[in-house]
RNA sequence: GGUGGGAUGGCAGAGUGGUCGAAUGCGGCGGUCUUGAAAACCGCUAUACCUGAAAGGGUAUCGGGGGUUCGAAUCCCUCUCCCACCGCCA
């Protein structure tokens, strides 16, 4: 959520920068809502001040002049009553307005409308020659026997997918090996929820930010299945206030992730690129304000150091206004070389929400001027999925094996697939 | 699914209609004492909003919402969550 106050303070910058991501706000409306709000509080606060002045007195009177300063004070409840009621109003109006407004982008993110405004600002490694014919993952998967979208079609429909034998025993090495590697600097380790509440899920910027069809949503119980662990971990401290010696508070988190996919009809139908569900180890960070870039540096250069160490050629976009996240103020997404795509496809994805997050969470620390808002972070560590896709693509052999990384060897007990 | 008990400040925990934003203890901050520290003693120590240049002034908040009342932490209704036991069950 955008600070109301910043918004009556310098209108004319956060309507530029609302419209650099293409949302529209109407601050006249904002401003006279807002009038209407004070006023009210304050004819509130005088019937309540009176009230209070009488009952000091009151309790000392006895008969008659008790009752007449009852008297005296029974047509304020109406009045109050009725103020009261307006006021409830003029706030949800507010808030409505304010609630459906996504994150500022930050100055220097690029202006753009779709990911193809988005801007390569790294790339690192060759991406990978064969001098064979290299076969696609589903092609990989389905000889080796590690993946099966066939069966999965029949129990459960399209985009799912099992990961069998070295693939499963690969998931559970992969979250092993960037656990020890994340503990190692700090980060806590979860296994969250995978089913929350909406005020969570609000509070997260999720229900107003994409359409809601992309979300599993249980009617009966008003909960949703979680499309990323951030989801999950971010909430965790809503409503708390930090110590500031408590900050930067880093989580990692390993959960499964739900999507329904619904506005990506046709759009990678094939394997498992782009599915229902699937694992990722995640971060989490909760800062002070003055140090989230920094820390998103740090989570796309902890995420640079996984790629790396997997062997895989990558490129680091930083995300243009039109395509970033409704919570996001800056995204970098981490692309993996694809050899059967010839292209670039996205395995990380890093964002700071800044206070977006904090503010409707309610999520602060103790600053030396009072209260303020933390700011949330947070990156892929391993997207399961699409990182297992990238190792058997590019790490392939002539004789349709796999080999594998050498720091995951001693987490899997193997070297290749065959 | 059933029955019962709870929810009060950073934490623990009093408070059953007015003078209660709330006793007390712990913790935290500052001070006295001390070469330093501990102990002891003294003082301070919630959040949000309105108003104001500031100092200050005002209002609200005892899990959430509603009700009774001139007045609610306290009485009534309701929701949420937590705990205990019983039943079922991975």
């Amino acid at each position: 959520m955008i600070d109301v106050k910043l918004l009556l303070e310098k209108p004319k910058e956060i309507k530029k920068s609302l419209d650099k991501r293409g949302a529209k706000i109407d601050i006249d409306k904002i401003v006279e809502l807002d009038n209407q709000r004070r006023d009210h509080i304050q004819k509130i606060d005088n019937i309540h001040k009176k009230q209070n002045e009488s009952n000091e007195t009151i309790s000392k009177l006895k008969g008659k002049d008790k009752e007449d300063v009852i008297a005296e004070l029974r047509p304020l409840v109406q009045k109050e009553k009725v103020l009261k009621a307006e006021l409830v109003i003029i706030e949800e109006k507010i808030a409505k307005v304010l609630m459906s407004l996504p994150n500022l982008p930050l100055d220097d993110v690029k202006a753009g409308e779709t990911d193809k405004d988005n801007e390569v600002i790294k790339e690192e490694g060759e991406k990978t020659k064969f001098d064979f014919k290299p076969k696609d993952y589903l092609a990989l998967g389905e000889k080796l026997d590690i993946i099966d979208i066939k069966r999965a079609a029949k129990v459960s429909g399209t985009r799912f997918g099992y990961l069998k034998n070295q693939a499963a025993l690969l998931e559970i090495a992969l979250v092993k090996y960037v656990f020890d590697i994340l503990l190692e600097k700090g980060f806590k380790p979860v296994i969250p929820p995978a089913l929350i509440n909406y005020e969570a899920m609000k509070g997260m910027g999720y229900i107003e930010g994409i359409d809601k069809d992309e979300m599993y949503h249980f009617e009966k119980d008003n909960q949703f299945l979680i499309g990323t662990s951030e989801q999950s971990i971010g909430p965790m401290h809503m409503k708390e206030i930090f110590d500031a010696k408590e900050l930067p508070l880093r989580y990692t988190a390993y959960s499964p992730c739900f999507r329904r996919e619904a506005g990506s009809y046709g759009k990678d139908t094939k394997g498992i690129i782009r599915v229902h569900q699937f694992s990722k180890v995640e971060m989490f960070s909760y800062v002070l304000p003055d140090k989230s870039e920094e820390e998103q540096e740090l989570m796309l250069s902890l995420q640079e150091e996984f790629v790396k160490s997997l062997e895989l050629p990558y490129r680091v976009v930083s995300v243009c206004t039109g395509d970033l996240s409704f919570p996001s103020s800056r995204t970098y997404d981490l692309e993996c070389w694809i050899p059967s795509e010839k292209n670039y496809r996205e395995t990380h994805s890093t964002s700071n929400c800044t206070d977006f997050q904090a503010r409707r969470l309610k999520i602060r620390y103790r600053a030396k001027s009072g209260n303020e808002f933390v700011h949330t972070l947070n990156g892929t560590a391993f997207a399961i999925g699409r990182i297992l896709i990238a190792l058997l693509e590019n790490h392939q052999q002539k004789d349709g094996s796999i080999k594998i990384p050498k720091v995951l060897h001693p987490y899997c007990g193997f070297d290749v697939i065959k």
